[in-house]
DNA sequence: AGCCAGATATGCT
DNA sequence: GCATATCTGGCTT
């Protein structure tokens, strides 16, 4: 490609795939939230059929996000003090969505910083409690679509990124299912591959 | 490396 | 009513 189009947004139509293509393909995208973000480096999908997933039971009050249109963000609270940010795919199988779990900081450094205490670069998004926090978001942005403000999501280059894959983390059920991704080498992974 | 407290919304009994 | 949760930070080995 000789000249290549300036990056534009990505659309809704990024998530009309199941949850497993569509954490694959975040990686290496840009994800902002007021500015601040950075390159997305870690993800995991879950499923209507995934025992793991908050939609195996189906819909409920906290879940809707995830019945309702893709494209759109789920934020729920985890163990009563962090925010998880997740993005909703999959247009045809409704209660799929992709855990962000970890960014390689790029935008708005300073905005990051001062919301997490100044901490290393290393720390400052990896982890899905750690990169709500630095990105500033909470409960108040659920069910709020990407392709508006706050929200900014820029496609990866023309190239597609090494990406590692492994068991998700931090769960009791669905442990065997390798639906966990990650940018190859990356220092910014919330937990090493292996 | 591993263990444990923290603090609360959610969902099931 | 109560056990649980897509986790983090701090402390111990």
């Amino acid at each position: 490609m000789l000249d290549s189009p300036a990056p534009v947004p990505l659309d809704r139509t990024a998530f009309a795939a199941d949850a497993p293509t569509v954490a694959r393909a975040l990686i290496g995208t840009t994800l902002l939230v007021d500015g601040a973000g950075g390159v997305v480096v870690e993800t995991e999908a879950y499923d209507r059929e995934d025992p793991a997933s908050h939609a195996f039971n189906g819909p409920t009050a906290r879940n809707a996000p995830m019945f309702g249109p893709i494209g759109h963000a789920y934020v729920y609270r985890s163990y009563g003090l962090h925010w998880c940010l997740n993005l909703v795919c999959d247009a045809t199988r409704p209660g799929s969505a992709v855990l962000i779990r970890a960014i390689a900081p790029t935008e708005g450094l300073e905005a990051m910083r001062a919301r997490r205490g100044l901490e290393a670069l290393r720390l400052l998004c990896a982890g899905p409690g750690r990169l709500a926090q630095a990105l500033g978001v909470t409960g108040a942005m659920t069910g709020l679509p990407l392709d508006a403000p706050p929200f900014r999501l820029l496609p990866r280059g023309e190239a597609d990124p090494p990406v590692v894959v492994g068991p998700r983390i931090g769960l009791t059920r669905g442990v065997a299912t390798p639906w966990r991704f990650g940018l190859a080498g990356s220092a910014f992974l919330s937990r090493p591959f292996r």
